[in-house]
DNA sequence: AAGGACAGCAACCGCCCTGAT
DNA sequence: TATCAGGGCGGTTGCTGTCCT
């Protein structure tokens, strides 16, 4: 027996999404937030799919997002992370503040892979932690390595372990910084506004008000049929959002939006629960001073916590 | 300047999980 | 308990921009 499609393919959009397309989405789960996601198109007048409208939104419309120009943190992190967790995108993710999953892992499949296997290639890089002028550090490195390949499989059946519910019930709040029950709730939707204003201000700038001539602005996807409708939207939105305060006039959660919105609007993300039994490994991950240092932190250890 | 190759990334697809009934 | 719908997730595709010849 197949599964059902998740909506009906018959008249429904593909592709990118234009400015009005976002502006529709944003304006619709500010009011009503997200969640109900089958419900969206329908009710918005978006020819999209649900999901299309939710990857949208978890992916780029949503608060607290940064995109692009990845730290050397960050890629330490993502390196680290993808080792111990292996293609777990979503779990990565919830270590990474700002950043979605997808990101991540065109981030890993785009960079991050290349690198890594430069640096396989090459072992004296030291980019990552790994000072190879020193033999005792190429003994130490190896020794860890072995240790992680021939452990990580055991740590990931401890790690699920720990992660059912029986066990997870006494343990220490320690959640990932986008486990969205505990992000530290960025500004209501200034965030979410600051994207779409940034959206805004780029397609102002690359569209004076011309977009009925633009084929793909004008494919009827949008329940705007003329150039000075759009335009009041966005001035509207624009002024409703104020593109130049963003941060002070949201600073707090969206007064148009219902409490249940609001606090739904951060749940896009699953969370790893076993929180403290990573805690070591968390400290090792987040502390930057310590520059990664490896072999300062026995595989034992770190086992130790799963 | 043209066009082919390549890289980056947004978005889609389909499977899986979970909660509701 | 079985079934179904909604949503999450990872893999993959394909479009677009950039680089190279």
């Amino acid at each position: 027996m197949g599964r059902q499609p998740c909506c009906d393919k018959v008249g429904v959009k593909k592709g990118p999404w234009t400015p009005e397309e976002d502006l529709i989405l944003v304006s619709y789960i500010q009011q009503h937030g997200p969640g109900n996601w089958r419900a969206v198109p329908t009710k918005t007048g978006l020819l999209r799919c649900s999901k299309s409208c939710r990857l949208r939104w978890a992916n780029y419309l949503r608060p607290g997002i940064r995109r692009g120009n990845f730290t050397e943190n960050e890629e330490k992190m993502i390196i680290h992370l993808q080792a111990l967790l292996g293609n777990r995108w979503a779990a990565i993710a919830s270590y990474l503040p700002e950043r979605t999953d997808n990101d991540i892992k065109n981030y890993w499949n785009t960079h991050l892979k290349k690198k890594l296997k430069k640096l396989q290639g090459n072992e004296s890089s030291s980019r990552y932690g790994f000072p190879s002028s020193s033999s005792s550090y190429q003994i130490c490195r190896g020794q860890w390595e072995r240790k992680l390949q021939t452990d990580i499989h055991m740590a990931k059946k401890d790690l699920s372990d720990a992660l059912s519910p029986e066990k997870s019930s006494d343990l220490v709040e320690m959640k990932p910084f986008n486990d969205h029950t505990s992000y530290p709730k960025p500004s209501g939707y200034a965030s979410s506004t600051e994207n779409i204003a940034k959206l805004l201000k780029g397609w102002m700038r690359n569209n004076p008000w011309k977009m009925a001539d633009s084929a793909d602005y004008s494919e009827g996807t949008v329940p705007m049929k003329e150039d000075k409708n759009s335009k009041e939207m966005a001035e509207a939105f624009q002024s409703h959002l104020g593109f130049e305060s963003l941060d002070s006039s949201l600073s707090d959660i969206s007064p148009s939006m219902s409490p249940e919105a609001s606090l739904s609007q951060y749940e896009s993300k699953p969370h790893l629960n076993a929180q403290s039994q990573l805690s070591l490994l968390e400290k090792w991950l987040f502390d930057e001073g310590k520059d990664y240092q490896l072999c300062d932190i026995t595989l034992d250890q770190n086992l130790h916590f799963f």
